[in-house]
DNA sequence: TCCTTATAGATTGTATACAAATTATATGCT
DNA sequence: AGCATATAATTTGTATACAATCTATAAGGA
């Protein structure tokens, strides 16, 4: 593989990807799926919209996540009753047992991923990680901003 | 954002491939359709079979991407004289010069990343990112190997 | 030659990722 | 009240990601 940095990052995404989808493959659930679950059990209540903050996802791919975890039973949603176009999402009974035990199995993979790193070695890492993903999301305001500008002239 | 390791691998993926989408966005071309016009680029004439093995994907992805890139005058592909089912790729004059335009950007972009960070952080950075690697592989192999054994009783 | 097995690609079906347009509801202004 | 504007979600269209299946061709053995 190649030594550059980005295609690192993209191998070892793709790779966590493929072993939760492993995880995952029993329940029925996609990553993205578990991912979602997640978000509702830390914020119960919460709408579609504030998710979008936490997962830095889309509303047009969030909009079809929770239609099907709806009809597999894992979410419900009630409409807010002041604001009609409001939906406040929760766990239902199996998802919230499922994810426990899902839960588990991602926090041994989180301690298997530095398995043969020293401490000092793996807190260098996750700074490094931290600045390169500001410098990413730098870039990309960056980037956007050029855009923006040049649709202007 | 979290600060688990498996949470800043996803997210710094995303922002990568959303910055090369920015720069790619001119010519037309996903980052997927890029990758494989830099691996065509690496190894002119290879399958499709032998593409798979370079950029770790699926076949039948690969096959609705090189059947676009067909379509946009990006690629040729020349059947093989001795094996009919064999397909050679080549790029196009088009495509040879935006591929080597897009590779200045994206070896900015790779330079960028590591801004603010000392050369010993980035080795070490690096190096510890390769074993976490090479314990997503592991792991990952583990889990196929369970899955096939518990298929067999 | 005929038949079985293997293999390169293509096709199909489901689930994202994301841009753009649409729908329904709310809010602010006159 | 009436109307323009804003906003939460959904829908639509294109491009992956990936499992499962199909198709065409090749290779080997009886």
């Amino acid at each position: 593989m190649s030594d550059r940095l980005c295609d690192m990052i993209n191998k070892s995404a793709l790779l966590h990807k493929r072993i939760m989808t492993r995880v995952l493959q029993k329940y029925d659930l996609t990553y993205a799926q578990y991912q979602v679950l997640k978000t509702i059990q830390d914020h119960p209540g919460l709408s579609a919209k504030e998710m979008l903050i936490y997962l830095d996802s889309d509303k047009a791919t969030l909009s079809g996540i929770l239609y099907r975890l709806e009809k597999s039973v894992m979410i419900n949603r009630k409409v807010d009753a002041n604001d009609r176009r409001l939906m406040h999402l929760f766990l239902t009974h199996k998802s919230e047992a499922i994810i426990n035990s899902v839960k588990e199995h991602e926090e041994e993979c989180e301690k298997n991923l530095t398995k043969g790193l020293r401490n000092r070695e793996t807190r260098i890492f996750q700074d490094a990680f931290q600045t390169i993903i500001d410098n990413q999301n730098e870039q990309l305001r960056a980037r956007i901003k050029k855009m923006e500008e040049a649709l202007n002239e």
